[in-house]
DNA sequence: CCCAACTTGTACAGCACTGTTCGAGATACG
DNA sequence: CGTATCTCGAACAGTGCTGTACAAGTTGGG
């Protein structure tokens, strides 16, 4: 969506149409092998990706902004999908389809999520969380107004709980220490 | 206390009182590099004990060995501290008192946990947190046998959202955007 | 006082990674 | 069909780390 690399806005053509491929190839390399190992480089991704470690670098300028794009494109899609969930009828049941939704997706992302963690500064990663995070915060305020929330906890409290353990639940299920719900 | 580099365990004799000062540096310098840069590296920490990096491998195998016992260190030093919690009481007051502690113990030896997690195999890390794990589980087990705790979910997973929000409490104060309790 | 234990800087070998350059070859696309 | 675009491998420079070797100096402790 950023469009990176196509020169800074409008450029002098589309690019060509391996090019494309070859960018869809090595975001979903980078993708996958950064879900094994946070700290793979950029010779393991392309090999991946089944492309000359010159050509990523052909379309990426680095590591960090490879990074980035992939970390920002695993959350676009998941707000994609976020976006459909229905948070309209009673806010406790809102919640619980929010909650049942996140779930896979921070179950599939968790692993990304690190690899962003070690190589983008903090605001880079808040920045991409806002959105998702703004959601959560205007549900549970909706549903305090409407009482069906507790309201002695202030809701960035509430908030960063319900990242918490999300979170640390996905870590111990990958972990294989826990299971179902 | 696993004595580490003494030879294997009956030393030819004790270690000369410098070495135990210059140990003593190095693991107090490992625990303040590691807490600001969990990848911080032989030689900066070295350097922030006073000691040569050569003294360091001296009394440290590698770079592994060294963050194991900066990070068990750390945990029996908390578990010290836990052991003195009071538990016997009513389980609900019980448990406040072990978050009470545990909370002051987790923001500060967080940065050591990551720094852990990047060098260390996770069983090692799970191995270290067993202990004050099952302290919690018990805990639990006994407020559900009381009737104090809800029954209708699996302790396990009881124990691990205590865990996780607990130390994601902790990421938010430290990175400023929570404050008080 | 003397010796073994300890510390020191420097220097070196080895490794892995990032990012760049170059020249030649393949390919999309008009 | 022709050309601008894209790709490729190999090679190179630069960096920063770990761990080891050496040789000389300092210090604790019996």
């Amino acid at each position: 969506m950023t469009d990176s690399q196509a020169r800074t806005s409008e450029s002098t053509r589309a690019r060509r149409s391996d090019a494309q491929r070859s960018v869809a190839a090595i975001l979903e390399a980078a993708q996958a092998c950064l879900a094994l190992d946070p700290d793979a480089s950029t010779a393991e991704i392309a090999r991946a990706a089944g492309v000359g470690r010159v050509t990523l670098y052909g379309h990426f300028g680095s590591r960090l902004e490879l990074v980035d794009q992939t970390f920002a494109r695993s959350m676009a899609r998941a707000e994609e999908t976020l976006d459909q969930v229905d948070l309209s009828g009673d806010a406790r049941d809102g919640l619980a389809r929010l909650i049942g939704s996140s779930w896979t997706l921070i179950a599939r992302s968790r692993s990304i999520l690190v690899a962003a963690q070690r190589t983008l500064p903090p605001e880079r990663i808040r920045e991409l969380h806002d959105r998702p995070m703004r959601r959560v915060q205007d549900l549970i305020e909706r549903g305090q107004a409407v009482g069906a929330f507790r309201t002695d906890l202030p809701t960035t409290w509430m908030v960063a709980t319900f990242y918490s353990v999300l979170h640390g639940a996905a870590d111990e299920i990958t972990a294989g220490r826990l299971d179902s719900d």
